[in-house]
DNA sequence: TGAACTCCAGACATGGCGTCTGTATCTTGG
DNA sequence: CCAAGATACAGACGCCATGTCTGGAGTTCA
């Protein structure tokens, strides 16, 4: 049973984060970000978990600039999709269908919530008819 | 940025998933379910893993019997629902909704799955009122 | 009692992942 | 055009999670 190396691992999802919300980036100032109190070789650190979300595809890198520019090349919402995905395959044999279940039992759900998802299960019905 | 061990492993949940379909069962059924080909030295192996989800109470050993048999203490709901709230954690500052809608949008729902959902619903409203 | 099986404590090995070092490359001020 | 400072990049290191294994003690039954 061999470990399986992770979609996304926790420090480069740190990196990700700031990048959504930022738009854009340099090394610099992604460090300066994560590491307030940091020595400057996490600007190595930093370098590589970029060099490693960029091979993943998940950042995009702009080399015309200096310093290099960095942006997020996947939506948050792509990454939540794929990771829902993998706990489907490992719990539930790739089925979605006791996630939903499973999310809206054990959730909270306030009316609002409620109320918003029946929206949105209206809208696929038109969609698909 | 530290490492965050697992909640269950890969392993580990291999073992859980046997011991969810055959209530209950001893190491050696479990190792020659688990490792057809094996040597016996993976005895010792499903002995390890069975210890360390005992310690996580995610399974029961009864000591009265000889050998000891063993049975899953924690449904596998309930881990599902773990490892959504661990993805909403890190994804969502540990928000719910977005799971549902990004589940719903982004997995083919048939016409069926979307009225077992609304059945669902319903059926908090009532509770809840 | 002895053979065969099981349990258990501890050690080991592999590899993922965060971090760091050293060097090449680029940019800018003088 | 040169020196100085910053950035990029390749490679390596080290910790630790996790799957695996070893050795010996405990248990059962003929």
């Amino acid at each position: 049973m061999a470990r399986t190396p992770q979609d996304v691992t926790d420090a480069e999802l740190a990196v990700l984060q700031v990048l959504w919300e930022s738009q854009t980036a340099t090394v610099r100032e992604l460090t300066e970000r994560l590491y307030p109190e940091g020595t400057t070789a996490l600007n190595a650190t930093v370098q590589k978990l970029l060099e490693r979300l960029e091979a993943k595809k998940c950042v995009k890198r702009n080399r015309k600039t200096w310093p290099h520019q960095f942006s997020a090349a996947i939506a948050r919402e792509i990454l939540i999709a794929r990771q829902l995905q993998t706990t489907a395959d490992k719990l539930c044999q790739g089925e979605i269908h006791p996630l939903l279940t499973t999310l809206v039992k054990a959730s909270g759900l306030t009316t609002e919530d409620r109320k918003s998802l029946r929206g949105l299960l209206d809208e696929l019905d038109r969609e698909k008819k």
